[in-house]
DNA sequence: TGACGGTATCAACACCGTGTCGACTTAATC
DNA sequence: GATTAAGTCGACACGGTGTTGATACCGTCA
């Protein structure tokens, strides 16, 4: 059992771990994915790049435990919201889309990571679409009951809409974060989607509540 | 002067360039940009490692060439184009989604390659960037000319709703194209864009002509 | 016709990042 | 103090990129 309060003369196994994480997500946040090799992982958390290995299969896979971290807490943050889409359909939807700005715009590090890594990577490229179509399964379910009560209008399916929306959303927030050209600003993102998705699912700005 | 209508001992540069073109686009259909070699494009072309490099810089300058081809046809695509926003303003929407929808479908392969490029390139980053900016563009006029004659409703500035929703047109044709999860059928695509784009600037599916 | 010069070609090399192997060290356990 | 499991890393092999320098081809002009 390792010491408790004392230094052990190595870090523990747990310790590197964390370090390797920590060190990834911190030096993420002003290189590009692609750009960092697992050198300066490795460097950065005080341990060679053979030893690197002895955690981590890849660099992949190090980001696929900063992802999943981050998809957890998009998880608790939508659902821990007070949502009545019949009271306030308008404004639920703005605060779903605000929940997950807000998570991203944290963690816009670790999303733009996710973004590139993605397109090469399978397995993040599953994790990624397991969320994704979670979401949009979501919001399919709710524009489904949108329908069902007349406050929502017909047109394309329900799914089909809500998996554009969704991806929109995923963009719009990419190029918002990332600060591309063209792209809209952090201040104007949330009423804009929230506008867009209001109107795509109302067919007005002011849905029957 | 090159021979004409007779074999010369070896392929003019010209020839050799528009092989290595050609080879590109063709390899990139089946495999990602990321996974295809200098060797591979090269031993396409019938040439050597090398002497890819006599031609081209670098791989990225090669889908630079043929993303610039495919940024070309849709210009000229779109241009010829019959639109009167006026008089048919959810035909013309859809007509002109419906000609990037082409244009894309047909070079898929390089609107794939451009998606993982523009991501460490600074240059296909700037291309693209441009393209979509001068699309935004021409949506932004079109939807403030819209608002002007009391058509389109009024709402996020007409930058912000075309810069999302060409962004939205962009990831949504990106899924359907590279058959991710979730996306939408090619079939539904057109459709789906266009009702969104209707909904989202005039408030309505029927919007006043 | 022959030598000049631009165009084109490629073998060989230097470099960098990845991933592996095997030998070694450390610390808990009996 | 012997054994075992966990942890560490030097040294290597590999694969892809980009460069260099020597050489071949070919139109042209003296």
């Amino acid at each position: 059992m390792p010491a408790r309060g004392r230094r052990t003369t190595r870090p523990s196994g747990d310790e590197r771990q964390s370090a390797i994480l920590s060190t990834t997500e911190h030096i993420l946040a002003e290189g590009s994915f692609d750009d960092i090799s697992i050198e300066d992982i490795a460097a950065g958390a005080g341990i060679s790049r053979p030893t690197f290995y002895f955690y981590f299969a890849s660099k992949d896979e190090v980001l696929l435990a900063l992802l999943d971290r981050v998809i957890t807490e998009v998880e608790h943050r939508v659902q821990s919201l007070s949502r009545d889409f019949e009271a306030d359909p308008a404004g639920s939807w703005q605060r779903s889309i605000g929940a997950f700005v807000e998570v991203f715009s944290e963690h816009r590090a670790v999303a733009a990571a996710t973004t590139t890594a993605r397109l090469r990577n399978a397995e993040v490229q599953t994790l990624w679409s397991r969320s994704l179509q979670s979401w949009a399964d979501y919001s399919t379910d709710v524009i489904t009951q949108e329908l069902a009560r007349g406050a929502a209008i017909p047109g394309p399916s329900a799914s089909d809409l809500s998996i554009a929306l969704n991806l929109m959303n995923e963009r719009v927030l990419s190029a918002t974060f990332g600060g591309d050209t063209p792209s809209i600003t952090e201040a104007d993102a949330v009423s804009t989607l929230s506008t867009i998705w209001i109107r795509s699912i109302y067919g007005s700005d002011l849905p029957l509540h």
